[in-house]
DNA sequence: GTCTATATTACGATAGAC
DNA sequence: GTCTATCGTAATATAGAC
């Protein structure tokens, strides 16, 4: 890995510019942060041990608490930029755009997140699942106006005859849950397809289908 | 919501009639399903604590092992029957239906079990969630035969006009993506949603909406 | 910064009186 | 059948040497 301070990919979750670090601060704070994404969304938070991170970090218990308080703040730390990466793609439809290409844009994106950041949409997946105990204020503040807001914008598109009319909330909730699904139940989906099959191959036509003839006036 | 011990419909996943047992044992046995579903539809099988079953059923630690050897053998009561319940709505499936209403009815009683039964569909959920360590089996074997049979059926009416193409797998992971979401997910929908309006109204009239349009040839 | 050793609690499970 | 008391372990976190 070359130096590159600036970098920080999608999936960057680590505010590694939050606060001034040295190189080997900022390149172990990843490794924990990396590692404990893998063992807090594959076994929930609770399920999840200290030990478990630090192996999967290749640190010892005691040096990963010395760059995290403690687990909770570990969780937090990845929680804490989560929702924003997450609704990043919904922030972007744009209300200049063309209505169906900009819903189908944000499907696209959000099934995309589903196949790249399986591990992220988990650890929402057991947050929210377990009443969103660390993360609940967020969903009743940032996230209800940001789709409070483009929900308006697509009851503007409806009323212009630019798309089919549907509730705007549940046309929302349905691309979250038709997105998702793919990446929280992995497991069942795999196992009902058999290993030779590609979910998200499969994944990718039938919803561009299902949405073209939800949202087609 | 521990109480009644008279109670018990469509939620019972107790199989008191496995063994022959003593009245008391019988509501003591239903008395510690109903409150580990409780806790471990919350908070996952390692957040759910022996303490919190107990309270919640109103006995003592000690005593809810005098009827179950080990948390793990609760939580496999639990589980023993729920994939069953879970399938039955899909197994109703009738070949020899009119294909659109069959499928209509799959998907609302589907959703009607999402608003009856949250805690069984958010106890299913943590388990494939975290890779399915105590159910894996089942899904490959069970459940994939179950879904290969029911979309074999779905080819052929689709075959004879009777439906628009599109995969039948991924039709049927979009019935539970769509449908379970408003029970795992349920926090987070009624954040969204504000506290004046019911989730499944809206659900129910848009999921009707989407799957007409979608089946629709 | 990193480690070994350890303090401290929380939890699952058992013993044994009643 | 039910309880109090308790054992043993595992997990979070800290102390202190290097």
């Amino acid at each position: 890995m070359t130096d590159d301070p600036k970098s920080g990919g999608a999936t960057d979750l680590t505010h590694e510019n939050d606060k001034p670090r040295t190189r080997i601060q900022k390149v172990n704070r990843k490794k924990i942060l990396d590692a404990a994404l893998e063992v807090f969304s594959a076994q929930g938070f609770r399920g999840a041990t200290l030990d478990q991170i630090a192996a999967e970090a290749g640190l010892s218990k005691p040096n990963v608490l010395y760059y995290f308080p403690s687990k909770e703040a570990i969780h937090a730390a990845l929680l804490a930029g989560l929702l924003d990466i997450w609704l990043a793609p919904l922030r972007a439809m744009d209300p200049q755009g063309e209505p169906r290409d900009e819903i189908m844009s944000y499907m696209r994106r959000k099934l995309e997140m589903s196949r790249e950041m399986p591990r992220e949409s988990r650890l929402f997946a057991n947050e929210v699942l377990q009443g969103a105990p660390r993360i609940g204020d967020g969903l009743s503040t940032d996230l209800k106006a940001l789709v409070d807001d483009k929900a308006a914008v697509i009851r503007d598109w409806i009323a212009q005859g630019k798309l089919a009319p549907v509730d705007p909330h549940h046309l929302i909730f349905s691309i979250w849950a038709l997105t998702q699904h793919y990446a929280d139940f992995d497991v069942q989906v795999r196992a009902v397809l058999g290993p030779d099959t590609d979910p998200f191959d499969g994944a990718g036509k039938f919803l561009d289908m299902l949405f073209t003839r939800l949202l087609t006036p």
